[in-house]
DNA sequence: CTGTTAGCGCGTTCAT
DNA sequence: ATGAACGCGCTAACAG
């Protein structure tokens, strides 16, 4: 692939190639006359060493593999974002996988990072089973996962307080007279979406109001099974007063129903979304949600993989927030 | 990194390395029998080769580096979709480079693609200069570019047509009776932005009217900037009737100001973006814009290099479509 | 059909 | 301060 190997700019200098290599990376055991004008053959040179070959000798690549779900959900950007700007602080490249809600890509994607492209792993996706993240853990790749609580010795963990989220979401609608709440719910088997709907449980129990599973979906979180199951609880005779969504695009797929349908929101329905990402306070009306801290998320994932190449591990819980804006009112 | 190697699944099997690689590679020249005893053997110790140092034989990394320019404009994520839908099903991963709109990534990003760890880029990033992208392809490395007329013998290109796109939004607006549009543009270094202002000319020469670059502006192409000047020309004592934003998310920008100013979209000012991003039509009123094929970018991207990786070149430009919504209507 | 040898491009000994 | 030799893990080329 590479042009000029670390050969060429030995024998151009008339030394050996660990010479070059001991100036090029400033290692010690050289005078500094030879390492400048190693330096300066180097760079005529248009020298960079190949990372294929380093990275087979230092056993370090310097990139972190990071796992998303959903790069066309605003939200994975966000996070990305925060991850990519503190990794690149400390020299790290990410290398992204999107899945796009396959399993099947998000098990290819693992099995080539756990292959040896990268240090560590960041996984923020929700299909992949716990087993097999413990698997490859236990292989001695660090690994640390978002909004997602893995109790294991060699695996860290960040994670918005799922059930304080559903439970702040549910609270406000409460507060405002709605007691007919539907929840448009994220993929069943996902931890998350387990514990929003704990969240929400808990809210409705201490309002001492009865749980209803008919209003509760489990869906893949797009903006269409919002819309589609807005037409259906929408449509029936006992429709709800209030949608709580699993995220923000499903919000939108309720707004966008509920226009159709000729229903106004927020007098005769109020919604609230989940996650706050930027295209929120742009809808009409602006959407009611809770707000998890993205780039902070994506942030401290590193940050805890960094320290879990070091040995230390330790995880943590971020606080979500209500942002109430124009979907919400009292019935 | 890796646990189990190819010599400790050799000695297992009483055979050497090599009859195990070609074992598990499904090459020739091994009977069926030891074929499927190495292979059990291989699952029950569960050895997977080591990428670093198949790379490094194979001189193949079955990975695409894919240079963006910022992930949380949507216009990348559906483009990033479309190419690597398409990668995948040859077997090809995308490392996804995000440059956030500064220089220094995109080189950062683009040496560590340049040493090894792809088969080819696809650029869809602006700041870095054709000598850079022409140097690197000189080197040997395969690079599509999109959204840049690059002519070159090593580099392939496939462009939305950027000045037919900037006529398409100006005679949309001078046929609605505008004479007096404003065209909040992108970078002015960038060959896109260029692009578009030439398509803007084109239409308003054939219209009759006069060019006034007092009605341009070039911009780093986020939601602030298009906010910003929006207040700076709707301020104005002669202010213009219609605008005309480099992407849809600065015609975001665009409508929040209007809203905050109290000027009536579609009414008072009409706004035409620039993308047909998702969020597009669910924007308060929907936005007119012009549509860019973004999955299709990425999709052909990715075709137009596998090509280059054979030998053969191929460019290719793709016609946009104005799609009106309700931003936009008659003085 | 299978084993041996060589080499991808580096960094890291261990000598000198 | 510098060079020679080795090895990372794998596959390709050559032998048998």
């Amino acid at each position: 692939m590479r042009r000029v190997n670390i050969q060429e700019v030995a024998k151009e200098a008339g030394v050996s190639p660990s010479t070059v290599s001991r100036a090029l990376n400033g290692f010690p055991g050289i005078s500094e006359k030879t390492r400048e004008r190693i330096v300066e053959i180097a760079r005529k040179l248009n020298y960079r060493p190949n990372y294929r070959g380093q990275i087979l000798t230092t056993q370090s690549t310097k990139n972190i593999g990071l796992l998303i779900t959903d790069i066309a959900n605003p939200f994975f950007p966000e996070l990305v974002m925060g991850a990519e700007e503190y990794a690149s602080k400390s020299g790290y490249t990410v290398l992204l996988g999107n899945t796009s809600e396959s399993e099947e890509k998000e098990t290819n994607y693992l099995d080539f990072f756990s292959r040896g492209p990268v240090d560590g792993i960041i996984i923020s996706a929700s299909r992949v089973s716990n087993e097999h993240i413990i698997m490859l853990a236990e292989e001695g790749l660090p690994i640390v996962v978002i909004n997602r609580i893995l109790e294991h010795p060699k695996i860290s963990y960040v994670s918005t307080d799922m059930e304080k989220g559903g439970y702040l979401a549910t609270m406000h609608l409460l507060r405002l007279g709605h007691s007919k709440i539907a929840f448009i719910n994220g993929p069943k088997h996902s931890e998350v979406s387990q514990r929003r709907l704990e969240g929400y449980k808990k809210a409705l129990k201490e309002a001492g109001i009865d749980y209803n599973s008919d209003l509760i979906s489990f869906n893949v979180p797009v903006s269409e099974s919002g819309y589609k199951e807005a037409i259906k609880l929408l449509c029936t005779g006992e429709a709800p007063t209030a949608i709580f969504t699993y995220n923000d695009v499903m919000a939108f797929g309720v707004i966008k129903a509920a226009k159709e349908l000729g229903i106004k929101i927020p007098e005769e329905l109020s919604v609230v979304g989940f996650d706050d990402i930027f295209f929120s306070s742009f809808t009409d009306p602006p959407l009611t949600t809770i707000k998890q801290f993205k780039e902070e998320l994506g942030r401290m994932a590193v940050e805890l993989l960094f320290k879990l190449m070091e040995g230390e591990r330790e995880s943590l819980l971020i606080e979500p927030e209500l942002i109430i804006r124009n979907t919400t009112s009292r019935r």
